[in-house]
RNA sequence: GGGCCGUUAGCUCAGCUGGUAGAGCAGGGGACUCUUAAUCCCAAGGUCGAAGGUUCGAAUCCUUCACGGCCCA
């Protein structure tokens, strides 16, 4: 390590800070020109400064808010802040003459230094790729930006609280996994050397959840990333977060209004309203959502067909380029997502998907090529997934069986079956996709704007 | 994977039918005790995304590549 030169040995630590928003709530209520009684301890980012020379007014921002110091160089000593260094100032809530809440600034000392200059203080940061790379520059510039994270937060603790509050259990399970299951997705695939073993990056958290349900903690969720090997674009993110919970002895229409609830209480915890615009479209969240069932969202597109080459052949006809499907579950499920998500815009359920859709969903009661199984749509975008969960063993063995003719269905997992062998309750499951809800409820159109890092290729000569 | 658009100073952007690079902000120096995109003066700042090509001459025209955005698959 070298040597820190003297000169930069810059305080550790700015302790008894008071938030910028608490002291501008002081400073509001004076008469311009007058001072508060109190000593205030404001510190954050040097993001304007006004020079007059013996006077110097400074904006400094942190969090919560944006305040100017009045700085009088007599009072204070010869200022040496550049735009974006980090100051610490102590001195009394005030107003300027001019009426603006201010710091009237008994010292001054800069926390920490930037080297570099800062992007343009007043167009902030707007290259979109520079944004996503240097997101702390984004952070830094942008208000928006902050309040879109901020938001995400507490779209993420309004869910634990809810679930917590509801008798869930959080709980963690791998992310290296000897086998991926739980849905339909290329993985990641690494490598653990003492083990001498591929290990796969998970794909869905589904399988180990149920696995704890058939060891009795009855209701259990887990936030946290899973990894698809597959494209980037406005909904899709190679790691992504998802919520999956498992509620031992409920069925799909438990779930269903579970998640009804949910929505709708986030939404009104992080946005006091369950009202979102979204790609120009106003929606509400608040349940009941529309329901409609999978053969009858297809049929009144007049896609709904068992047979491959129909299938195939109406969507040709349409100009579908189905020459990647390679047979009835993928066409089905390209016709789905070309012709009837991008219509979900009020939040709408889908259920009673088909039984080859569906490796893990019990069958309906009257019609056994069906299953109790629904997606949940809003704003165009699949929000997240859920079913009846199958809780026999050999049923589970049939499912697996019959995915392994399809192209590409599930794989087996026998250590699965046999926990499932052991008994499960009836249980009902659900995912959900939290950056796209955030997307919803902040209104960004992009994933990439939802996610602090989005992945992005590495640039020219980068490690 | 395909189409279109973009890439010029740290940031935000000009730069015309090809003639050799500009502004504002930031950064440096100076003036100024109530400004708030403060103002004023001075100086500095560039491998024009990269590599080829055409040309007497290329930021500008052509080709390829890289990165990004939007749309399509």
């Amino acid at each position: 390590m070298p040597e820190p030169e003297p000169e930069r040995t810059a305080p550790k630590r700015f302790p008894d800070r008071d938030e910028i928003a608490a002291v501008r709530a002081e400073a509001e209520p004076l008469e311009a020109g007058a001072e508060g009684g109190s000593t205030v301890r404001v510190a954050g980012r040097a993001m304007a400064r006004r020079a007059m020379g013996k006077l110097v007014f400074l904006d400094v921002v942190d969090r919560s808010g944006r305040i100017q110091a009045i700085c009088d160089v007599a009072v204070t000593g010869e200022l040496d802040v550049r735009l974006g260094d980090v100051v610490g100032v102590v001195g009394r809530p005030a107003k300027s003459r001019r009426g603006e809440p201010s710091v009237l600034a008994a010292s001054v000392e800069v926390l920490a230094r930037t080297t570099q200059p800062l992007p343009d203080t007043f167009h902030g940061l707007t290259d979109v790729e520079l944004r996503y790379r240097k997101r702390y520059l984004d952070l830094l510039m942008n208000e928006e930006t902050r309040e879109t994270f901020l938001a995400r937060a507490r779209v993420i603790s309004a869910i634990r609280r809810a679930l917590d509050e509801d008798g869930f259990v959080e709980v963690e399970t791998p992310v290296l996994q000897p086998r991926y299951g739980g849905a339909f997705a290329r993985p990641f695939v690494t490598h653990h050397n003492e083990l001498g073993a591929d290990l796969y990056l998970r794909i869905a958290t589904e399988l180990y959840l149920k696995r704890l349900i058939v060891g009795g903690l009855e209701r259990v969720y887990e936030i946290g990333k899973d990894f698809r090997n597959e494209g980037v674009s406005f909904k899709h993110n190679p790691e992504f977060t998802m919520l999956e919970w498992y509620e031992a002895y409920a069925d799909y229409r438990d779930t269903m209004a579970r998640i009804e609830g949910l929505v709708e209480r986030v939404a009104r915890e992080v946005l006091g309203t369950t009202v979102v615009t979204f790609r120009g479209n106003q929606l509400d969240l608040a349940g009941p959502w529309e329901r409609i069932r999978f053969v009858e969202a297809l049929e009144r597109h007049e896609l709904w067909t068992r047979d491959a080459g129909e299938l195939r052949a109406w969507l040709t006809e349409r100009g579908v380029d189905t020459e990647a499907d390679r047979d009835w579950t993928q066409l089905v499920d390209h016709a789905f997502s070309h012709y009837v998500e991008p219509g979900l815009i009020q939040p709408t359920i889908v259920h009673d998907y088909p039984v080859e859709l569906s490796p893990f969903a019990r069958p309906t009661d009257d019609d056994p090529t069906l299953t109790e199984r629904f997606e949940y749509f809003a704003g165009g975008m699949e929000l997240g997934n859920a079913f009846t969960e199958i809780n026999e063993a050999a049923m589970q063995q049939a499912r697996f069986e019959q995915q392994s003719e399809q192209v590409e269905g599930e794989r087996g997992d026998p250590d699965y079956v046999e926990a499932l062998s052991y008994g499960m309750p009836p249980t009902g499951g659900l995912g959900f996709g939290i950056d796209r809800f955030v997307m919803l409820l902040t209104g960004k159109e992009s994933i990439r704007d939802v996610v602090l890092f989005p992945a992005l290729r590495a640039l020219p000569g980068a490690g």
